[in-house]
DNA sequence: CTACCTGCAAACTTTTTGCAGCCCA
DNA sequence: TGGGCTGCAAAAAGTTTGCAGGTAG
């Protein structure tokens, strides 16, 4: 979980990710990288792509898009408001945030998109987090 | 998964937890749902809840906030950009986005937050889907 | 009455983890 | 050489689904 006292080795393997998720442009789902990487490598394992996924996420070499089902948390009425959520207590908190209709518009427009919904999720330190962790 | 032609009742299940989102404030999990159903009809089943919100989520009723794992793309480099998913085709397009570091100040200052990576994603029909689906 | 809905349980999908051996620095 | 890293496989976590009976309208 705690990557950030640990040096990092410089593995074929997470070469080989690193390079693809370079070159590609389709946004894969970690079950794609897998399939990619056992023509390359074919002795590759899941859990070596998920283990290294997390480490060059947390290296800030990579990002992730969350955009779809698990870890779904849920309220009533249509969301009209923005979230936060706290990465060390896991607490959501509701943001009043102006709205981002100019914005979704004006994207609409120019990549010729018809945009139903949104999902802005800002992540950090809630205000008690912030006081324990230094 | 097309309930829209369907007509809906409604039974008590999915007013006990339409009830229930509406009066917490905690944006809880479905498991969180489905122990507090529990209390209240200790006969529900996961299947019942999970299927209720689907239905309340396509009525408009309620909304998901997606923050976490699974279903999860990659792709390299730091996030700078925004996302478009089409609900269809299920292809994700990057999108040049004017910065929200504007936005993210504001907020930051308004609820004392630390803030260190945010997810702006917008569903809808991408332009080859729209065609298609009139 | 009809057909949508429910509880139950099994199946599925996706991710995590323990372990023994490997190999980068 | 040491300790992070790997492949393998089993387990875990979360969600979906088939079925037979229940119930709203």
């Amino acid at each position: 979980m705690d990557n950030n006292a640990m040096p990092i080795r410089n593995t074929n393997q997470r070469q080989l990710i690193f390079d693809y998720l370079k070159r590609t442009l389709t946004h894969p789902t970690a079950e794609q990288i897998f399939q990619q990487m056992r023509k390359e490598l074919p002795s590759i394992s899941f859990g070596t792509v998920y283990r290294n996924l997390d480490i060059l996420e947390k290296q800030g070499l990579i990002s992730t898009i969350i955009y779809s089902k698990e870890h779904v948390r849920y309220h009533s009425g249509t969301m009209n408001h923005s979230h936060f959520v706290c990465s060390v207590c896991d607490r959501i908190e509701d943001l009043e945030v102006d709205d981002l209709s100019e914005l979704k518009n004006q994207i609409s427009r120019r990549y010729k998109l018809k945009i139903s919904k949104h999902n802005l999720i800002f992540y950090g330190l809630c205000p008690a987090c912030q006081k324990v962790y230094k």
